[in-house]
DNA sequence: TGACATTCGTTTCATTTGAAACGATCTTAG
DNA sequence: CTAAGATCGTTTCAAATGAAACGAATGTCA
């Protein structure tokens, strides 16, 4: 019956973002998979093209914070469906500069306001000062994150 | 060189929440394995169990977000090491009353403080209305995916 | 009571994961 | 120039994962 630290799970931060996380990639998994056949690495890859290539695999994972395998296992797919093209970096050959095709331009113009659409009904309930709010916590504990990484 | 869709994966709030996430639980992690020879999923279990103990293994399910065989198999390794004990149900056999055991209990509440350090640390730059907010909007969300999942 | 459905927890199996090894390329120092 | 080391991306391999099948126990309904 000693209750001697009360340490409530529920109120643990990095649980609470675990959970909530988890359910939310869950619930965006679920439309990508379903609609367009693109799993969750394949996506940011897709995502991260659009807004930022040419990329190198490399850039990819500072990007997405996936590990190289992952991206690199993500490539490969979606080169085989010829979704991202890949081009010899000019003069570093270990480099490989990876842009959207057209058809993947086209996936990821189609994805983008399907995605907003989903992201507004998880932040339903969320005015725009808490969602402004909530970025700006989430750059603070990522910023606290590059510090302790570096230890 | 179109731009046709500004769509920034840096503002998009699923992206962000996994990014920061994983790298939250990555930074837990690594000091749970190395210190206590713990998962993250067994020391959920410890966690929820040194909370609200007695829980079946359904009971830790729903407190946890895990899926049965996750709880199924960190539960086992638990049971293996004696750090958790189990009982029958007094009715209803099928269930299986998990509390804690001694060294259990001596991990768990070794754990605490370290992991309350860790969230501190994680956090620090945040005010604690900042923190407090944060959980409201996690509820909220929470909530919304409540009313989608049910679809 | 007996048949049928449901719930609990474990186990199986195919897939996903990430750490580490690897070959290839580039950089640095001598 | 050459040797040693760093970086890039792929691949290997063992471990983790979760959906589904499963046996056991309970609940429901006629």
């Amino acid at each position: 019956m000693k209750r001697s630290s009360a340490f409530d799970l529920e109120s643990f931060l990095p649980y609470r973002l675990s959970v909530t996380t988890n359910r939310v990639s869950r619930a965006f998994a679920a439309h990508y998979q379903q609609e367009f056949g693109i799993a969750i690495p394949e996506w940011r890859v897709i995502a991260v093209l659009g807004a930022f290539a040419p990329l190198s695999s490399n850039g990819i994972c500072e990007r997405t914070a996936m590990d190289k395998a992952k991206v690199s296992r993500a490539v490969a797919s979606l080169l085989e469906r010829g979704l991202i093209a890949r081009e010899a970096h000019a003069t570093d050959q270990r480099l490989i500069q990876l842009t959207l095709s057209g058809p993947g331009r086209k996936i990821y113009e189609s994805i983008i306001p399907r995605a907003r659409a989903i992201e507004a009904e998880v932040t339903r309930g969320l005015s725009k000062a808490d969602v402004a709010h909530l970025h700006r916590m989430l750059d603070r504990i990522g910023a606290r994150l590059d510090a302790i990484e570096l230890d």
